[in-house]
DNA sequence: AATTCGCCCTGTCGGC
DNA sequence: TGCCGACAGGGCGAAT
């Protein structure tokens, strides 16, 4: 389930890589994946270059013209997306393909199975692979000068990551209510690039339960709220996102941040603070676990 | 207007 | 061994 963390990961990986580079051909062979009627604007794509990776959230942003910026791909990964890149002169290397196929072997003589839904052929015989199990990810094509009134992308909040904590507990305060905490951190309208990993873990570094009314919130927690959440958005980034499932990194490579996480996929293990099991619960129709003794 | 719910989708896992 | 239901969940549109 890739969050910012990821999505940044990602973008960072793939931006040395691809920058500059001519797309060759591409091919989508899950034309759902796309808006529809976009399929003619991806072959029309041969000859682009990528000349810029952005990201909001969750969205990673691909600049595409010949010169000019003229469009921008938007790729979400929903939860099992992959994105990675495939150098030519790394071809051959086993490990890359064993590594390719979320964190199972992958098999195929060209690490395409039939969950690859996208491929770039790039100049030099690099190639970019979209890839997604579940197909909950989404490819966009917009046109770049208006791209940031796209619907999908213009109800989001500012960026979760570097967010000053004023704004953060402003906005906060501006919504109190009788909304749950992690519901306001999972909307995206929020802030921008939050999920149910990093909502659980930054609830508890915060000291405050997931499923407390944003009404009851104080200036204080509110305060701790975003520099928790900053600083589980950077730890995950520092250990190049949490591989829990499917998620790798552009190199085909898995993060390790899943080793660090104090409360996410632990519930009824033991806090790591006070050593009493873990609650688990759904809270804003999102699995939750919390500590029922360190956070209030 | 704000919030909640059902749905999309497929691989994995536990129970029988 | 194999079948089957439960589960994972981001975001959208419908319902409340």
């Amino acid at each position: 389930m890739p969050e910012l963390p990821e999505v940044e990961t990602i973008r960072l990986q793939l931006a040395p890589r691809v920058m500059g580079l001519t797309i060759r051909d591409a091919h989508l062979s899950l034309p759902r994946m796309l808006e529809v009627g976009q399929i003619p604007e991806i072959q029309a794509l041969q000859g682009s270059q990528i000349l810029a990776l952005r990201r909001h959230g969750k969205y990673l942003l691909l600049d595409l013209g010949r010169g000019l910026i003229e469009k921008t791909l938007v790729v979400h990964l929903g939860m099992t997306g992959q994105l990675t890149f495939h150098p030519h002169d790394q071809s051959a290397n086993d490990e890359f393909v064993t590594l390719v196929s979320g964190l199972k072997k992958s098999v195929g003589p060209h690490h395409v199975d039939k969950h690859t839904h996208l491929v770039f052929d790039l100049e030099g015989g690099n190639r970019l692979y979209f890839r997604d199990p579940r197909t909950f990810g989404k490819l966009l094509l917009l046109p770049f000068a208006n791209h940031g009134e796209s619907p999908r992308l213009k109800k989001l909040g500012p960026d979760a990551l570097g967010l000053k904590r004023q704004m953060f507990v402003d906005r906060l305060w501006a919504r109190r209510g009788l909304r749950s905490v992690k519901s306001l951190l999972l909307d995206q309208s929020f802030v921008a690039g939050v999920g149910n990993i990093y909502a659980d873990e930054a609830c508890f570094t915060a000291g405050v339960r997931p499923q407390k009314k944003l009404k009851r919130i104080t200036q204080k927690e509110a305060a701790r709220l975003a520099d928790a959440v900053e600083e589980a958005l950077v730890r995950g980034l520092q250990n190049c996102g949490t591989s829990f499932s499917d998620y790798v990194g552009a190199d085909g490579h898995p993060g390790s941040n899943q080793e660090f996480l104090k409360v996410y996929g632990r519930g009824g293990q033991e806090c790591i603070q006070c050593l009493r099991p873990l609650k688990k619960a759904t809270v804003a129709q999102r699995t939750t676990v919390w500590c029922g003794s360190c956070q209030r």
